[in-house]
DNA sequence: AAGCCTATGTCACAATTGTTACATGATCGA
DNA sequence: TCGATCATGTAACAATTGTGACATAGGCTT
């Protein structure tokens, strides 16, 4: 598995020496479907890399309302986790793995540490900031300026593209919960897909054309 | 007025030598109310340190329609610029003057030198960092999770905390941009808050009590 | 004072989304 | 196979937001 590892992290861009360190110190974690990586409550001092599977990054309501924000794959962090740790304030999303997951957990210590020591680890880190935020503001276009339909059909394609599968195994529910919104308007809104020749539904299946 | 840079600098928490740095590189840069700092256009490899007035940044759509994020005031930098510069990418966003105001624009090809030269330096940026994702994270909330009345009077509290007044200068059509709604909208939510005695208008201009 | 421009108030109506309720169909375990 | 449970379809209606049209009123210019 170790040199999984390595293949996984070479392709990050981040240089050799800082790759061992990373394998030397890090440690791997395992997690199945649905399960929480991180959450509110754990205050979760550690940078999680993926390393296989998917996670998916959550905001959560203070009345437990949830909005999906965007997925982490392989070889991705969550650079929310980063500030979040570094300023020891509390986590205000919640990351859960989407598909059985394998991730690479380093502690927080050495983060200033390679901050200073790599540029490499630099750009990783920057990179990474770079990336949330663009899919933050891309998340605040689709709720701002487009109507469901058009966040619902978003949604399937950013989940096809993730997940690189042309099938979604989800729930309306499950759908509705992830945009905020009832289940009758997912199921209104996917009959309106199918319609226009979009997708096609099965039970707990949605298939994208 | 490099003495008052000075003093407003120390006040980010950056270290002396530091200081010294920013104000031998760095240059003045004045704007009017209305103004642009940073567009879409303008690719603006320096990074900005708010020193008096009030900043505010915006999302723009490809259509034109906007939606205000968060003020930045005096002390602050926009983080998304730095992501911005260093990634080299396009900004997705738009800062104007919503006061005149004065800015320390700092060249950022010294950024990587300073992150790591300066533990103080790193604070202030990941800080920074935090500081804008909850931002972000809070306005999704507010999109999401709230109606437009909700929202409209987080705006206007909002804007007396980051302008430190009571009372807002603004038309109804003004807000309306903002919230990226309509200004009949605004004006019949503004009539409710006004029934609830959260506030009072006049022309041009809304009391917040 | 007359005319003009801008800001605001208000109405009527359309479109979208949210909510409740109930029907149908699939799947699974006893 | 029966019943229970879950996923989806659908109808009816409420609430919220978007849109166009027009009225009123303040302030500015000439």
């Amino acid at each position: 598995m170790s040199e999984d590892i390595d293949v996984i992290l070479a392709r990050t861009g981040l240089e050799n020496k800082l790759i061992d360190e990373i394998t030397t110190i890090g440690r791997l974690k395992k997690v199945k479907a649905g399960q929480i990586v991180v959450s509110p409550e754990s205050p979760g001092n550690e940078m999680p890399i993926v390393l296989s599977g998917l996670l998916k990054v959550l905001r959560q309501d203070p009345n437990g309302q949830e909005v999906f924000l965007y997925y982490l794959e392989g070889g991705e962090t969550c650079a929310m986790s980063i500030t979040c740790c570094i300023e020891g304030k509390k986590s205000s999303f919640k990351v859960l793995a989407e598909e059985d997951s394998t991730i690479w957990m380093i502690p927080m210590g050495d983060m200033d540490k390679w901050i200073t020591k790599y540029p490499s680890f630099r750009r990783f880190v920057f990179s990474s900031y770079q990336m949330r935020f663009d899919e933050l503001l891309t998340t605040i276009d689709s709720v701002v300026f487009h109507k469901m339909d058009e966040r619902l059909y978003k949604y399937l394609l950013d989940t096809k593209q993730a997940t690189g599968s042309f099938e979604i195994h989800k729930t309306h529910e499950q759908i509705a919960n992830e945009l905020s919104t009832s289940r009758v308007v997912i199921s209104r809104l996917l009959k309106q897909l199918e319609k226009e020749d979009k997708i096609e539904q099965g039970r707990n299946k949605i298939e994208i054309l």
